[in-house]
DNA sequence: TTAATTTTTTAGATTTGTCTAAATTTTATT
DNA sequence: AATAAAATTTAGACAAATCTAAAAAATTAA
């Protein structure tokens, strides 16, 4: 089946709300699309026709196994995206995923598989998140939060909690990206900021809000 | 100004209608599109309105110089897409149309730009048609009709007449594509079919509505 | 130069995706 | 448990793009 692009853009969403959450609300996914509920109890109407969402009124909602394999698909059409803008055009990993997010609904299975040929079948995306294979398995992340890792251990920025662009600007300005190693110096519990290091450059503090969006992996 | 998918369709297909025709009819015009002559109507009401179209009812119609513009970029994507189909991807000449015709809408001239300069800006697409530069500006075709090629002149195939899958198909299996060089032996002006080889082939004939569907520029 | 034919436009529906405002259901608070 | 607040759904409207059928204009042919 064809899906449009506002159902693919929807169920993407869903995929990544349920990842966090588990169950899905009508608000919640109407924040994240930028739209409003009532837009968004029609389409999940539509999509439980297609068998594609377990939704019953005012319970909440997730994704069928057949939405999920949807939405694995366009994720991995996403991602492979983003890593050939980064890798192949120089795009910086900050400015991709506007571009991304049309890229994904390019409809030919061919173009995709031939992209992922060609790219050298990447694992992980500029952002350090893994890209499904054509069978939409994707390599597990076992990062921790920069909040919970322990003071003095050195550790590698493998992937960041969102792409909003302003936290992207934030994190350019900071030279923190993807490969960067960070050592936790010490942690304040007044705001729950904490003081970091990265190589060749004196520490500096960021706030819990930046923490919690960056994932390690201990080196 | 942005356009939606389906006036970008419309307006490519009218400048490459008027690059033929002059001045173009709503009935041709549905035609190439596939759908019907009452919404083209609707359609260039609309693009009559954002200045894109020199349009008086029933009077046929051409674009503006804007529409032109906006044309040319469309054009521009659609051939940058397909050459990088055909060289990156390794995507069968006679297999990118339908893909770049869904690649074209994506919005971001940055990216344009930036594939532009990764093909190391090609000035030609895969089927020999002339790619625009970032200002519109594209070398021009000075090329003949093989059905026109004197015997016995060799000659290179520079660009083919259509991109419809019947005749690539139909190309593909008579080894003829982009670069080959042949030579009218005869010509039959009972069907005006025209007997053609090419390099290392004996010769083979081929119909007045094949040549005509192909272009060359001898050499 | 009428009449027939073709082309084009209009009128009215339909589908998709969106919205606001009102109604309903659920959840939280007294 | 009753009430207030919040979340969700329904009702009704709208814009974009399409269609069919009918009307109007232009072209062609008698
Ligand atoms: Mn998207
Ligand atoms: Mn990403
Ligand atoms: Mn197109
Ligand atoms: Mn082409």
């Amino acid at each position: 089946m064809k899906f449009s692009i506002a159902e693919e853009n929807y169920i993407k969403a869903i995929y990544h709300l349920q990842q966090a959450d588990g169950n899905v609300t009508t608000n919640e996914l109407a924040a994240e699309l930028n739209t409003k509920a009532a837009s968004v109890t029609d389409m999940l109407k539509k999509l439980k026709t297609k068998k594609l969402l377990n939704y019953e009124k005012y319970q909440g909602f997730r994704l069928s196994a057949e939405g999920r394999k949807i939405a694995l698909g366009i994720v991995r059409k996403h991602r492979l995206w983003e890593y050939f803008l980064v890798e192949k055009l120089q795009f910086g990993w900050d400015e991709v995923h506007a571009v991304a997010e049309e890229l994904e609904h390019i409809t030919s299975k061919k173009l995709i598989d031939k992209l992922d040929a060609f790219l050298d079948y990447p694992k992980f995306d500029p952002h350090g998140d893994p890209i499904p294979d054509s069978s939409g398995r994707m390599a597990a992340q076992k990062h921790i939060n920069l909040i919970d890792l322990p003071l003095n251990e050195p550790a590698e920025i493998v992937s960041v909690g969102s792409q909003s662009t302003e936290l992207l600007e934030l994190l350019r300005h900071k030279n923190l990206s993807m490969g960067v190693i960070v050592e936790v110096k010490r942690k304040f519990s007044f705001d729950h900021s904490i003081e970091i290091k990265i190589k060749s450059q004196s520490p500096f503090i960021i706030s819990q809000q930046l923490a919690q969006a960056l994932f390690v992996k201990k080196i």
